[in-house]
DNA sequence: CTGCGAGTATACCGACCGGTGTGGTTACCT
DNA sequence: AGGTAACCACACCGGTCGGTATACTCGCAG
């Protein structure tokens, strides 16, 4: 049963992502910018003054913002986790009739097709992920948190952990092959596997 | 038909990865640091001065050897690669006889728990593509054989490429979902997920 | 004996890193 | 009128970045 995607608790009981603070105006332009930029190029890669410069601004207001590198490190990954929720659900939840766990999980690899649009930058997290190194970084929990969201959607979805677990696993080989691997037929195959994790349902 | 790990042809038709230059002691000690620091703490986090100083050498020796920080990234992918080719190969081929699909594809998963041995960071390969940005980097082309290489490997094993595809989209997922996604449980469903995709075959 | 490849030691380069400090200008709230 | 939060401009900090230059020592092959 799709419990959690009733139109009357559309969060149900997955665990829900901290909210995004209030941001000012030009808070709101550094982290478009960091988010464009970290992306793209990756972490490590993007000075602050870059970021300050991009969004118009200063560095002093970036860290009167922020605080620090770190913490707009992590907030980006926490708005991007947001972006991406929303834009999922919107493209899972609408046909309210006639709602399959084949129809919805499909739709989840959809919305990853359209939301990657042909870049090979891979996913946010995984890439975040690998830039930390082995210490504790503020940006940790918001990883893990967006992978359990992700893994708790598609047990929703399915309706059986063993198939959700099956599932999650295909999606995140997905976008490794689709990006790392430079594997444009992945997508396809993804599907494919899919149905196959999907028959397997008890 | 295993053909590609008949004992007359242990490498078959899978792509071979180009093979590593032969080094001096000072550009082993050199290599063998940058492997320790790159993978641990990401590539950009480290820099020339301490891979040098780890590898009880000067910074002059690494160029005199090397040429570039980022031929150096390409050559400890390669190595690591090869590292990891080795180690593989010789926990799936050890069994000559009575060998099927799915002892095999479960012995690459078994060799990938041991290689990990609990290390949280993850694939070294989707690690350094993530570091790399936008631009053409000379590690990209190894990360992509390697990334082809286990493909192949799964399509040998399994003897149908549908299958191959599906069980390399796993295996890539269960790298991220034990790393990234800090969930301890994933090889467990991997191995599930794995027998039926292995079931799956026509 | 000579030449050469390999390695060591050290100094240097301009650019950039994350982060701070000072001072001044708006605009809104009480 | 006074306070304050937000912002901007700019200068500054110590440290590190990738990469280069100079000069010296060693072992070995011709």
């Amino acid at each position: 049963m799709l419990t959690t995607l009733d139109s009357s608790t559309p969060e149900g009981l997955r665990p829900v992502l901290q909210p995004l603070p209030t941001l000012t105006s030009a808070g709101t332009r550094l982290l478009e910018a960091a988010g464009e930029l970290f992306y793209n190029r990756g972490v490590r890669a993007v000075g602050v003054d870059l970021i300050a410069e991009t969004a118009g601004t200063t560095k002093k207001t970036l860290y009167d913002r922020f605080g620090s590198k770190d913490a707009l490190v992590a907030l980006y990954l926490l708005d991007r986790a947001h972006q991406w929720r929303s834009f999922l659900l919107e493209r899972i939840e609408l046909p309210a009739s006639a709602r399959s766990p084949e129809h919805s999980v499909l739709a989840v690899f959809d919305a990853l097709e359209t939301w990657m649009g042909g870049q090979l930058r891979g996913c946010a997290f995984v890439n975040a992920y690998a830039e930390l190194g082995e210490g504790d970084h503020p940006a940790v929990p918001v990883i893990r948190a967006e992978k359990a969201w992700m893994r708790a959607l598609f047990d929703d979805l399915t309706g059986d952990s063993a198939v959700g677990a099956h599932v999650h696993l295909i999606y995140e080989g997905t976008l490794v092959v689709l990006t790392a691997g430079g594997d444009a037929s992945g997508m396809v195959e993804a599907r494919r596997a899919v149905r196959i994790a999907l028959a397997s349902n008890g």
